[in-house]
DNA sequence: ATGTGTTTGTTGATATATCGCACAGGCCCG
DNA sequence: CGGGCCTGTGCGATATATCAACAAACACAT
């Protein structure tokens, strides 16, 4: 079965996009404004709004209105029970689609990335990875990430003082020369990985953070080594990344 | 301003109706099912399932619907948007240091609490509360300070008239019961819950003001059921629990 | 103050979309 | 086969969207 034109409810879509034009940066909007942001006719807009006062997901001062805490309860029942791997593997399936390349999520365990998400394209690397499957921080780009977030003094200890294991001739070991790169990181916002962890292997990693702004897992997509330089790479992977890290922007704890 | 009858959707409304009919216990719904749940025409029902489908707010297998993650973004950007987060935060982490136990902030939706910002020291509930999870009111220490702040006759209302669930064996279920309690609390300024809401957990709560003096939250402090008597543990935290309250008066709305 | 131009909230009229009902077809199972 | 349960779909009555018009509030220069 296919979704036709006339099974759409204009007015429900209409009202969850009102209710969409509410956020951190505008919690008080006016009839105009909400008008203006959803693109709806101000008289259709004013409905919406009336409406979502009366059913108790929004309040009006007789100028402003403002989203109720109810709000907060659509869906989260639900979702609350899902865990990341749930939450993410479509997000994760759609971007491994659309790239053409490999693309995981995975949290940080100590020194260690633990994956908790994978959508596979083709094989590139020897060893399979799955969910559970883990591999050091320093020398991943998702690892990276995520000890880019730490406290630096955090970030350093979980690397110790002394050279770590040259997985390839150009992973990088000294804990002093990760630190920079963690900084670079930090300003940058993703981290990209070039045969460190095996040789024919790069990978590009974006943070994903919670409501409260903490980052709390990394998605990265990997890929064979190429004649395309490092700089085209994040320069086309680095947004798809970044849409999808916005997207889940929240959703996970 | 008053809202009229012909200022309301009635497809909003249902389409609202429809997500609520999501929960814990019903992740995957048939069209029938929530024709049933929400009380609406199955062809109704049907459209609003669809349209929700069309906007991403759902999923659909060609028999069961689930709810997206996008559903959850309604609310974040509420939550988000409510700068009462970031300003409890900080004292919130300051207190669970010095005390060494978990401290949260919640507010008020009907009969229920919602968590608002938490900081988390161990884990002695089974359950894991974050941001956004609910409790009822009537049997934790966050929502009897919030219903003692009442008016009498809209606690009792938000009480209902018949027993409540006894979530341990120590629960207060009879109404008349804990509108006594309430009025307890309104003369000492804050509540205690022994194992009301899980055996073995205990917390004190005192309410959270504004700057016009309505209660709009409430902070508490959670720790394990021990030795210490139920005097003691008051004498011991309400204080610190004040001191953080007085801190915050007049910051949030 | 006064006038002017703009924006905002609200209200009607009418074309359009949606509701709820009834019915048809599919699926499962005894 | 027949009964129960489900989903999908026309159809008339009803509700809603859209657009325009209007009054009120506002900004601001006169």
């Amino acid at each position: 079965m296919t979704i036709t034109e006339r099974d759409i409810m204009g007015g429900l879509a209409k009202g969850l996009a009102v209710i969409e034009t509410f956020g951190a940066d505008r919690p008080r909007q006016s009839i105009s404004e909400v008008a203006l942001a959803s693109g709806l006719d101000r008289a259709t807009a004013r409905r919406c709004l009336l409406t979502l006062v009366h059913q108790g997901f929004a309040e009006w001062d007789g100028k402003f209105f403002t989203l109720t805490p109810r709000v907060l309860r659509l869906g989260t029942a639900c979702l609350a029970s899902m865990p990341m791997p749930a939450i993410v593997q479509p997000a994760l399936d759609a971007l491994s689609d659309r790239i053409g390349e490999s693309s995981s999520v995975s949290i940080l365990d100590g020194g260690e990335i633990v994956y908790v998400a994978r959508a596979a394209q083709r094989k590139v690397m020897s060893i399979s990875l799955m969910p559970g499957s883990r591999l050091p921080a320093y020398c991943t780009s998702m690892g990276r990430v995520m000890l880019a977030a730490l406290p630096e003094a955090e970030a350093r200890a979980r690397l110790g003082t002394r050279a770590l294991p040259a997985r390839t001739p150009l992973t990088l070991t000294e804990p002093g020369t990760i630190l920079a790169e963690l900084a670079r990181i930090r300003t940058d916002g993703f981290a990209l990985i070039d045969q460190e962890v095996e040789l024919g292997l790069r990978s590009v990693a974006v943070p994903l953070v919670n409501a409260r702004g903490q980052v709390v897992a990394a998605l990265n997509l990997g890929l064979a080594a190429g004649p395309e330089s490092l700089a085209a790479m994040a320069a086309r992977l680095v947004p798809e990344l970044r849409a999808v890290a916005a997207g889940l922007r929240g959703l996970l704890r």
